[in-house]
DNA sequence: CACGGTGTGTGACTAAGTCACTGAACAGTT
DNA sequence: AACTGTTCAGTGACTTAGTCACACACCGTG
C-alpha cells in the first residue's frame, strides 16, 4: 500500500512531482474494524483519507436513537467532518469503522497547500464536499417522506447484493434508517408473513426478491 | 450598495487589490421577493453572495410535501447548492427568495482564482460548508428525533423575537418543519386551547411566550 | 354581492414511535 | 452438562404523526 494514492480515481491526474511529495507528507494507518474514529470529545487534527475499508457515520441523539447519515469507502475523503468539527462547536455526530480501514492522515497545512497548489486536488476536495451533500439531502428526504417499509426493503435489497443472506440485527437496521428497532422488527415480520424473508438470530434471507424490490422502487 | 464586501464580516480581511478585483469581476443583482432563483432545471452557473435578504432552501418531495433546508441570508452564501448542482445529477432542491434580495454573482473560474490566491477566501468558502453542513445536520436531527410539537413551539419562539404577532400561514409552518399541515393545524389548536396562542387567519399571536419556550427548551 | 383562490377545521383511518416487558439464543465458565 | 450474563428478538398497549376526503370561512376583485 506504499502508493495508495492509486485507490483515489480523483488524484491519480495529480503530477509525479505532487503525487510523492503528497506522499511524503502524508501518514498511513491502519484502524481495527468497530473502532470510534472520530465523535464528540475526539476531534481529529488531520484530513482523513479512506484508502481501504469503510467508515459509518452517524448521528446520536439524546434518547439514545441514532441514525447513518453516510458511509466513507474506499477512495473517499472526510473532508465534511473534519472541515466541520474544526470550525464548529460540538456536534454530535460520530464515525466508526465497520471494517478494518486503511486511511491516509494530511495534516491542515499540507491539505491547505494542496489545495492551493493543484486544482486536481482542488476538483477533488470540492466534488467530496458535494458527494456528501447529496448524501445528506437524501437522508433527509428519505427520513422525512419515505415510508419505513420502502426503506427497509431497500436497504435489504442494498445489502443482498451478492448473497440472499444478510447478517445484520433488527438493531442495526433500525439506525441505519434512523428508526426505532421495534418497527424493523415488526415490519421484518411482516415481510415473512408474506413469505419475502425468513429470520434467525442474526441473519435474515432473502426469499422473493422480486416482491422486495417491487415495494422498494415502484412503491407498491 | 457599491461595496458590498462589507456586509462579509469574513472578506473584510481581504487586501485592498484584492477588494477591488473582486468587486470589479462580480455582478450586483437584485431580485424580487418570492422568485425561485435555482432548482431542478435552473441551476446556476455562478456562486452567489448574498449581499441583503433571504432565501430559503428546501427539498420537495413527489407527493408534494416540502422541507426547508436551511435559510441564507445577508452575509452567506450559497457555495454548498453551486458546487452540488455544478458536480452532480439532477437533485431536488430549490432556492426560494423570502425577501427582496440583493446578491453578487461570480463566474467559476472567478471563484477559483480567488480560493487559490487569497487565504481569507478560502477561509470563508470552507467555513460557509461547514455552517451548511451543520444546519443539514440539525435538520436531520430534528426530523428523525425530535416532537413535532417541540419544534413548532420553537419555531414560533424564533419568528415571535421582535412582535409576539407572527404573520405566516399553517402551510408555511409546516414546510419549515417538514410535516403537513393538518398536524400543524391541529398542533397550534391545542396550543390555542390551552392559552398560549391566539389565532386567526395569516396571523398568530402568542400569549404566554413563557410556556411556549418551556415546550420549546425543556422538553414539557 | 357573487366568485375564485387561499387558508383553516375535522373525523376517520393508517403508519410510526414508545414503553415495558418476556423470552430465546449464544458464549464463556465452572 | 448446568449455570450465568449478554445480546437479540417478539409483543401488547398506547401515543404521536401523517394521510385522505372533505366542509367551510375569509378576502380581494370584478
Amino acid at each position: 500500500m506504499a502508493n495508495w494514492i492509486a485507490n483515489f480515481e480523483e488524484l491519480k491526474a495529480l503530477s509525479q512531482n505532487e503525487q510523492s511529495e503528497l506522499l511524503k507528507r502524508s501518514n498511513l494507518i491502519t484502524v481495527p474494524a468497530n473502532t470510534v474514529v472520530f465523535g464528540p470529545g475526539k476531534v481529529p487534527e488531520h484530513l482523513s483519507l479512506i484508502v481501504k475499508g469503510s467508515v459509518r457515520v452517524q448521528q446520536v441523539s439524546e434518547n439514545g436513537r441514532e441514525i447513518v447519515l453516510y458511509r466513507i469507502n474506499g477512495g473517499e475523503s472526510c473532508v465534511l467532518t473534519t472541515a466541520c468539527l474544526l470550525a464548529r462547536e460540538a456536534y454530535n455526530a460520530e464515525g466508526v469503522t465497520e471494517t478494518e480501514v486503511t486511511a491516509v492522515t494530511i495534516p491542515v497545512s499540507v491539505f491547505d497547500a494542496f489545495v492551493v497548489r493543484s486544482s486536481v486536488f482542488r476538483q477533488f476536495v470540492f466534488s467530496e464536499y458535494a458527494s456528501r451533500f447529496t448524501d445528506l439531502l437524501n437522508v433527509i428526504e428519505d427520513v422525512a417522506f419515505q415510508r419505513v417499509d420502502i426503506r427497509l426493503a431497500q436497504r435489504l435489497i442494498c445489502l443482498s447484493v451478492e448473497a440472499n443472506n444478510v447478517k445484520t440485527t433488527h438493531q442495526l437496521l433500525a439506525t441505519d434508517l434512523g428508526t426505532a428497532r421495534e418497527v424493523v422488527s415488526r415490519l421484518l415480520n411482516e415481510f415473512q408473513r408474506r413469505g419475502w424473508i425468513s429470520r434467525s438470530r442474526g441473519l435474515i434471507t432473502i426469499i422473493k426478491r422480486e416482491r422486495l424490490s417491487r415495494l422498494a422502487e415502484n412503491h407498491t
